[in-house]
DNA sequence: GAGTGGTCTAGACCACGAC
DNA sequence: TCGTGGTCTAGACCACTCG
């Protein structure tokens, strides 16, 4: 049990009216002081608990019009994106790397649409395997933008994944991530030792720099992986 | 730009002095109070802009020894779970839902081990499918812990989808989110008109009430679906 | 033991937005 | 206009944890 005058405890305190119906989908809840004097607690402690639910979806602030407990509550999942390496020694796995090829092409339409380039930008093509314990984890299929990332031109990548030199050397802004389930192709039923056509899991992420798309990544994940994440609600 | 005394503004010169390398990957950032001392604010502001950074991952918080910029900045992306029907709307069709088949049995092995049921647990198991703009959208396989929700037993599901009357009935405590991509199977390809062994997107949600398991779902996208999200780093 | 982050308070002013 | 949430402040005490 957290004391009541806690912001955990007030968080603690509205959960339940709201789970419990005292306040039900789309009602108005008391202002803020209010809370804070029915609480016995400041309003600022009351602000810190309320900010949070709302944040998680649970109710919805307006100034002047107050605090509302949202009709369709909807649930979140956070995603952590670790650095492959650390995913497989996460499992306890010794974690491997090698390049399979690497080239300077412009990118296919996919690619220059996703990052918003040109088909005529000058790429550096690189294709990687992960590996756990030996066994093939995952397959990397990464396109870096040589005009962003110039030292990507020289560098060795045979020893070092790009997936870490990227996170060591490009200060990164933003980034978007597509999940989807795709036929395992020639090229990666070679690499990854499956069968043509498995339904493989694949990650693909977008990167930008302050200024510029650095980066897009495909992840073939072998056949079975899930994704798992705790919901919150 | 954001006034450097405002926690936004503290927050930004964070970043901005993380990714300049001015403080590096490890290294000790100052104390709340030397930093409100530099940047002109008080340590509560600091602490505020310093908590959000610390929840994102960027920095590591420790009493006593101080804060340090993470070695291995995890990106995070936040999958959001609404209503499939908001979901379908969302995209500006017209949602369309039908019950495909109804059934009290006990649960595979998958989903009794999944919620953590015996398998002689009393289950409802229904299957309906979501359309948008009356073609498929995306199949539901969805267990029911009788136990958990008596009154699924004689509810209606015709006409409003299990998704939308748990929601609105029972209280969720927590849940698990899986992804993975899987083939097809002879149901799901009558269901979906698709060909069999497709490789096709599977969401499973496991939830829990504040005692008992309450729902196992999966749900079996169409071919090329994609879930997108913005990565936060 | 002492330094650091974690939190609460009481008061104040501001910004948005419904009326 | 003016009620509501959003934020800042200065000060205080506490809890954790390192030396």
């Amino acid at each position: 049990m957290t004391a009541p005058n806690t912001w955990q405890g007030v968080q603690e305190e509205v959960r339940r009216r709201i789970r419990s119906r005292e306040w039900k989908p789309g009602e108005l809840i008391p202002t803020e002081t209010d809370l804070a004097c029915e609480l016995g607690c400041a309003r600022t402690t009351v602000n810190r608990a309320l900010r949070e639910l709302a944040s998680a979806g649970l109710i919805e602030r307006r100034r002047k019009s107050g605090t509302r407990v949202a009709r369709h509550p909807t649930g979140r999942a956070v995603i952590e994106i670790p650095l492959i390496r650390r995913e497989v020694e996460a499992t306890g796995a010794r974690y491997g790397y090698a390049l399979l090829s690497r080239a300077t092409t412009p990118p296919p339409a996919r690619v220059a649409y996703a990052l918003g380039l040109p088909e005529t930008a000058r790429m550096l093509h690189l294709t990687a395997i992960h590996l756990a314990d030996g066994a093939p984890y995952l397959l990397e299929d990464r396109w870096i933008n040589l005009a962003a990332v110039p030292g990507a031109e020289t560098h060795d990548f045979t020893a070092q994944s790009a997936n870490e030199w990227l996170l060591e050397t490009v200060p990164v802004a933003r980034g978007e991530l597509a999940i989807a389930a795709r036929p395992c192709g020639k090229a990666e039923a070679r690499a990854l030792d499956v069968a043509e056509g498995t339904p493989l899991l694949t990650l693909e992420r977008s990167t930008w720099g302050p200024e510029a798309p650095v980066t897009f990544v495909r992840l073939w994940h072998m056949p079975g992986h899930r994704i798992v994440s705790p919901i919150a609600g």
